[in-house]
DNA sequence: TTTTATAGTGAATGACAATTCAGCTGTGTA
DNA sequence: TACACAGCTGAATTGTCATTCACTATAAAA
């Protein structure tokens, strides 16, 4: 028998997160990730069937993490749908901290991974949508949120303006922190932009 | 000599619009475009460069068309910065009311050509963002907008909410009318989530 | 030490699709 | 009628990778 060398399957996903942010799914070569990983292009499909498989599971070990705890947050009754709502920013933001490549991925592959609508990842996403949603309602019936917004267009927008904050902050990783960031983000969709 | 048959670089431009925002640019097939428009493979390359001029012309005729209607907003003095974002918004969505394809390949190849900072869509985009900026000190300025918001993250949140709501209504062109979206996203902005 | 099973390699293969170009077609002109 | 010439055609060319697989290396077992 043959030991394995280190953890290749490891070394492999973590490349093909660097090189996915870097040129995007469709531009990026499996030669290349290999490479970054310090493996053989052959080896590379002992670990994972196909280019899209290594894409996929980036996604699932995402939304796997990100879910799980969603789901806790949400059945919560000691705070209110508002301070579920912080919790969603939070934890979302929190994922990308120390990892902004991770983050251009997520927002850069996210549409064609949801498009897919039989995909494990467009399950999680489902899923997710429906805990926002619930939070929305919830809100609503304690009084607390604005009850003429439309639901979807509320999650959808919502969802949409966040990737693209993250996006620009993981796009020049230096300028603005992203506890800054979240900070804003939680505030603009509570207030919005009129002063009170 | 030989008369031209009919618009066919139009024909082409809008085949391309289909078939895009159909499979998305990366596995849109120039074959199919020129099936679709009814002409040679060949015939493309009269008219086009090659592929991606197909979509930097598409993207390049939209950002034409809606960055000289909202300068003429912009600099109005008869009204408010407040209906100044209604203008934008409203104007945003009023080009893709009658054309769902368009909007997705707006939506979605949108990243991908302003990724590349050199060209002509970035630099219409860019002036985008700044008028989008301007109206918002403006709000400021005479007390209307919260200040604490900054204005990086005020708009990088909104143009991507905004992408993506049109997404799903270009997505599902039957279930919630534009205007309506575009109303409710109206609101959101200005009020945000909490209850008045 | 030899055998064997698994890990790993990377050049070769094959598929796919953008682009080209040699030739065909139709129209105006002489 | 015949020539010229731009418009148009689509099969052939070409480049680019994803994927394969015949081969090598290594470590445990015999």
């Amino acid at each position: 028998m043959r030991k394995k060398e280190g953890n290749k399957e490891q070394a492999i996903l973590n490349a093909a997160i660097q090189v996915f942010a870097q040129y995007g799914y469709h531009k990026a070569k499996v030669t290349d990730i290999a490479e970054l990983a310090g493996v053989a292009t052959g080896s590379v499909y002992l670990y994972y069937e196909n280019k899209e498989a290594l894409l996929t599971t980036i996604f699932e070990q995402l939304w796997q993490a990100y879910t799980a705890v969603l789901r806790e947050t949400v059945k919560r009754t000691d705070i209110d749908p508002l301070q579920k709502i912080d919790a969603i920013v939070d934890l979302f933001f929190s994922m990308f901290i120390s990892n902004p490549s991770l983050a251009l991925v997520f927002v850069n592959e996210h549409h064609q991974l949801v498009k897919n609508k039989r995909g494990t990842v467009a399950k999680y996403f489902a899923g997710f949508l429906e805990l926002a949603e619930e939070i929305y309602r919830e809100g609503v019936r304690k009084h607390l949120f604005d009850a003429s917004i439309d639901v979807r267009i509320f999650r959808d927008f919502l969802t949409g303006g966040m990737r693209n904050v993250l996006r620009q902050w993981a796009d020049h990783a230096t300028t603005t922190p992203l506890d800054r960031i979240r900070d804003n983000v939680k505030h603009f969709i509570k207030h919005g932009l009129i002063k009170r």
